[in-house]
Parts: structure tokens; C-alpha cells; sequence
DNA sequence: GCACTAACGCAACTGGAGTTGCCTTTGAGC
DNA sequence: GCTCAAAGGCAACTCCAGTTGCGTTAGTGC
């Protein structure tokens, strides 16, 4: 069925195929944009792409993988890791960044398409294994300016801070204020300080 | 289209319509189960239940209502809080409750159902407020010990313990053990001691 | 126990997602 | 610049979720 295999292994990645394939990434996240993981139809961004819909069955194999191969255009994608110079202001940013990114549509829709298929789930998680190693650096940071002792395990800081935030977002849906945001990234550096992180 | 009031304010409560109900209710469980949330069709809860698709389309409305009214179902089932005669104990507990609960199909069914549509997410939530209500007689309990400082916000305590675990289980999609969901509660612990809760 | 109507069952219909067979275009290799 | 196969376009089809109009059943109230 899903013939994903093709995406990374172009016998022509030369012309037509190259711009097929960007023009749908495009599209997708439009849709996705604009109506959700569940109101992403193969037709819509078909249409919006000006591809034909049987080529993006053919290429993509459908929904599930549309949402695969734009998350694996969003993971290329850079991001500012916070540097405001203490771990706890850094911490701090992380998870306001968190909390004010994720009214963004696409950003939930990802979410939404890895509880649903297995390739988005397998996507996701490669996504938010990038994001983790690279905020780690603020926590080595913060362990060369000796604010916390080198034993500390940088990239589960750094999950301990967001994680409440994705927790309301997602799981229980109770709306979350920067407040709540700033309250998780403090819980997670006093409990780096009293050493329960190694 | 929805119409979901009729669940709650029943014209016949008595008879045939609570037995419907009741056989739907079941096999919306059932399906969902088996087949998670996208597997979940009308067709097939209507079939397994010997109730006509008509009837549960008219009474609920589609796949959403069947999803809140087995939300619904599921807020009024008791669940063991657990009481282990210290806080840490009863905090590493939750957490390893949550952990080891959701592979189960059906709780993740409902978060899914949850990011898909707005009558879920708010079954969804309600249902978590009532179960963090519950779990805060863990800090409650812990107060009266002198454990802790009775400052501390307890629904605040009981969501810090256990959302590394919701956040690796339905957003990052890490696999998550027993010994992270014991961390998570130990860091929870930690913050509270630290002050950072109030 | 009788009438009345809310609720359920049924079958036929609608619409759109996904599939298939065939033809046309394009770019890679020589 | 010519050839050839891979990739895309097209139209017609299937299949199934969801809808509708109408007939049937069974609680409720008297």
C-alpha cells in the first residue's frame, strides 16, 4: 500500500518529480493550516497543488503519508533555541515557546495524525528527538557557567519542562497560560537542583 | 446534527431506550478497544449492538457523540487512588498507574477522539478534572501528615507527577517505562518540597 | 387495557474517498 | 538530439459512511 520508500529514493529527482513532491508539501501544510488533520483530504490538496489526486495516491499512498513526509520537512526546518543567559530564564522560554506555538494549527494536527497512524507516530517521535538534542545545549550551557553539576541529564531537563505544558494542551485540554508555562520550567530546575535528575 | 441533549434528558427513560443505550454504550467500548479511535465506525458499533444505524445516528449524532456519551460512561466508573502512607509512594504510584494503564486502546482512543472533535475534548476534560480531583486527597493526606506544607496547590502536585508521562505517551511518543513514570513523580515531589507550588 | 406518540427499524438514496487501466509527458543516459 | 522507461494525467468505476421518508413497535398516561 504505502510506498513511501519512493520519497527518499527518486529515481528522478531531477524535474518534475522534485517539484510534484514541493508543491504538495506546500499544500499540505495549508490544508493542515487551515482545517486540521481531520479535515486533510487527498482531493484538497490535490487540488490546491494542481497534482493530479491518483499521483498523490500513487506517491504518498494517502493521508498518513502526506502527513509523514511534511514532518519530515518541518524536523529540516531551524528553530531559535533560547539563550538568555540562566538555565531558569532558558527553561523559562523553552516552555512559553511551547505553550504559544501550539494554538498553531498544524502543530496539534501532527499530534493528532500520530495517535491516528503509525508512520506519523514514527515521524513525530524522530521530530521531537531532534528538538530535544538540540535544546539540550542549554543545559550544557548552564553546566559550563556551573550553574548545575555535570551529572544532570540534559535532554529529560529539558522534557521535565515542557512536558506539563503538552500535557494540558493535549491529554487532560485544559487551556494554558504563560503562567502555567513559567510555573513548569521552575518545577523542573528545582527538581535538577535537588538532584533527582542523576 | 448532534443532538445529544436526549441523552441526558430522556423523554422514555424507562424502557426500550435505556436498553439501547446501554448496548450502544457497550459496544462503542468494545470497538473502540479493538479498533481504536479511527477505527471506530457507526456501522460496525450499530451492528455489534443489534441497534439500527439510523437510530444511532439520530440519537447520537455520528462517531463524536458515541466517543462523549462512553466518556461520559466512563467518568461515573470508581478508580483506586492509590494510599500507600506516604506521598512519594502514592505519587510514584499514580504515575506508574498512568503508565501502565494506557496502552490499554480505549484511554488512548479517547485522547485521540479528544484533538478530532470539540464534544470529545470537552468530555475529555471534564473527565480529567474529576480524576484530579480525586488524586488531590493524595497531597491532602500527605498535609495532614506534615509531609508537606499545607500551601502546596494539590491538583497542581498530582498533574506535575504525572505529565512526563502523558507528554512521552501521546506527544513525543517515546516508549515510557516504569522507572520514568517513577522519576516523574520523584521530580513532582521535589518541585513541591522546593517551594515552587505555592 | 386502550389510545397516543416517541423512539426504533427498514430500504433506498447520495456523495465523496480511494482504486484501476490506459494514455501522455518528461527527463536521464547514451 | 534520440530513445526509453519512469512518473504524471485522466476518466470511469467501486465502496462505504452518512441521510431521508416512511412504516412499525412499544412505553406512558389515562
Amino acid at each position: 500500500m504505502s510506498d513511501q520508500k519512493v520519497l527518499s529514493g527518486q529515481k528522478r529527482p531531477g524535474g518534475r518529480s522534485a517539484r510534484v513532491r514541493e508543491a504538495v508539501r506546500q499544500a499540505t501544510l495549508a490544508e493542515l493550516a487551515e482545517h486540521g488533520y481531520g479535515g486533510l483530504t487527498v482531493e484538497n490538496v490535490a487540488a490546491r497543488s494542481g497534482v493530479h489526486k491518483t499521483t498523490v495516491y500513487r506517491r504518498w499512498g494517502g493521508v498518513e503519508g502526506l502527513i509523514a513526509d511534511a514532518l519530515e520537512l518541518a524536523r529540516e526546518e531551524p528553530w531559535p533555541v533560547p539563550d538568555t543567559g540562566s538555565l531558569r530564564g532558558d527553561l523559562r522560554a523553552l516552555a512559553v515557546l511551547v505553550q504559544s506555538s501550539f494554538p498553531d494549527a498544524i502543530a496539534s494536527a501532527f499530534v493528532a495524525a500520530a495517535m491516528q497512524n503509525e508512520a506519523a507516530a514514527r515521524a513525530l517521535r524522530a521530530f521531537y528527538e531532534a528538538r530535544h538534542r538540540q535544546a539540550a545545549q542549554i543545559v550544557r550551557r548552564a553546566v559550563d557557567r556551573g550553574e548545575v553539576g555535570p551529572g544532570v541529564d540534559a535532554e529529560e531537563l529539558v522534557r521535565l519542562a515542557v512536558a506539563p505544558v503538552f500535557a494540558r494542551l493535549f491529554v487532560t485540554r485544559e487551556p494554558v497560560t504563560r503562567e502555567d508555562a513559567i510555573r513548569a520550567a521552575d518545577a523542573a530546575l528545582a527538581a535538577a537542583l535537588a538532584g533527582v535528575l542523576g
